[in-house]
DNA sequence: AATTGCCTCAACCGCAATATA
DNA sequence: ATATATTGCGGTTGAGGCAAT
């Protein structure tokens, strides 16, 4: 037996919001708040909607202060920062980023700051192109080093080889990853960073994911304790450690160069092995 | 001008965590 | 302590727009 939907799918609007409902939405939380029931307010408000299209509409586009497009390179750096040190946790990333949804964030990754940084080759509209970078395969008992001097001690998350994953080295994500002084390491006899279903293994928040997610940290990355603790309940402090720890990676402040040669040279001396 | 294929982003889905009864 | 309801999150999808052919 299936979970019980939050609403009847039949009854609900689905699809792009309309001007009208946009309107109706946000005058109704104007003026009587969500009342902390998401479930409820949609017929309150006199909307044909689920409760969660209309969380989602509220705090992605509706409500005040909501910042779309143009990221800055501050925003770039900090979002960079922040994923290589704890991964996709698109929340928290967001809470360090007036403004920005995680949504937005999300978005922003997925679509250009990860080619961005990852320097992806322009001729992705080409087909033949596109063929050769998705079926280019390594051997299955294939182990490589790649050596980046520029990483050394920099804790990174296992979710941003996840993250390279589809474009980049799709058939290594079956193959473990870790770092060993200043080597990355594919292949070989290291423990996967995948947990035994195949899912990713940054999924969970709890006390428990974390104690396991710090685990794989250490056997992804010896270099140290105290790059490998992150205190996740306070998420102001977030942004000291990994951006601390990424501004190891920076020469001075004016330039991103450092950083991005930096994250370049490992995709290409991944794609290019 | 028409077609094809890629890119972007708003929105949905399912799951885990949390709150409440 | 347990069951149920609700929220919050990250992954994924698909419509629409755009560029290349």
């Amino acid at each position: 037996m299936g979970r019980a939907p939050c609403c009847d799918k039949a009854k609900v609007k689905k699809g792009t919001w309309s001007p009208e409902e946009d309107k109706q939405l946000k005058e109704y939380i104007e003026r009587h708040g969500t009342g902390r029931n998401w479930i409820a307010l949609p017929q309150k408000a006199g909307l044909r909607r689920c409760g969660k299209s209309c969380r989602l509409r509220w705090l992605n586009y509706l409500r005040p202060n909501i910042k779309h497009g143009d990221f800055s390179d501050e925003e770039d750096r900090i979002i960079c920062s922040l994923f290589v040190s704890i991964g996709s946790r698109w929340s928290i990333i967001a809470g360090q980023l007036p403004g920005r949804t995680d949504n937005d964030i999300k978005n922003y990754w997925n679509t250009k700051l990860k080619k961005k940084l990852f320097d992806q080759p322009p001729s992705h509209r080409n087909p033949h192109h596109q063929q050769h970078y998705r079926t280019q395969s390594f051997s299955s008992n294939l182990e490589m080093a790649v050596p980046f001097p520029d990483l050394e001690g920099i804790p990174i998350h296992p979710s941003l080889f996840d993250s390279l994953t589809p474009t980049f080295f799709s058939p290594l994500c079956q193959r473990p990853a870790y770092q060993s002084g200043n080597l990355i390491m594919f292949g070989g006899d290291q423990p996967s960073c995948s947990s035994s279903d195949g899912s990713s293994i940054h999924t969970g928040y709890g006390s428990e994911h974390m104690s396991s997610e710090n685990h794989l940290h250490e056997k992804l990355l010896p270099c140290g304790e105290a790059s490998l603790r992150y205190e996740f309940d306070e998420p102001s402090q977030l942004h000291a450690c990994p951006v601390d720890a990424f501004d190891k990676l920076y020469l001075d402040s004016k330039s991103s160069a450092t950083m991005d040669m930096s994250l370049r040279n490992m995709a290409r001396a991944i794609y290019h092995c």
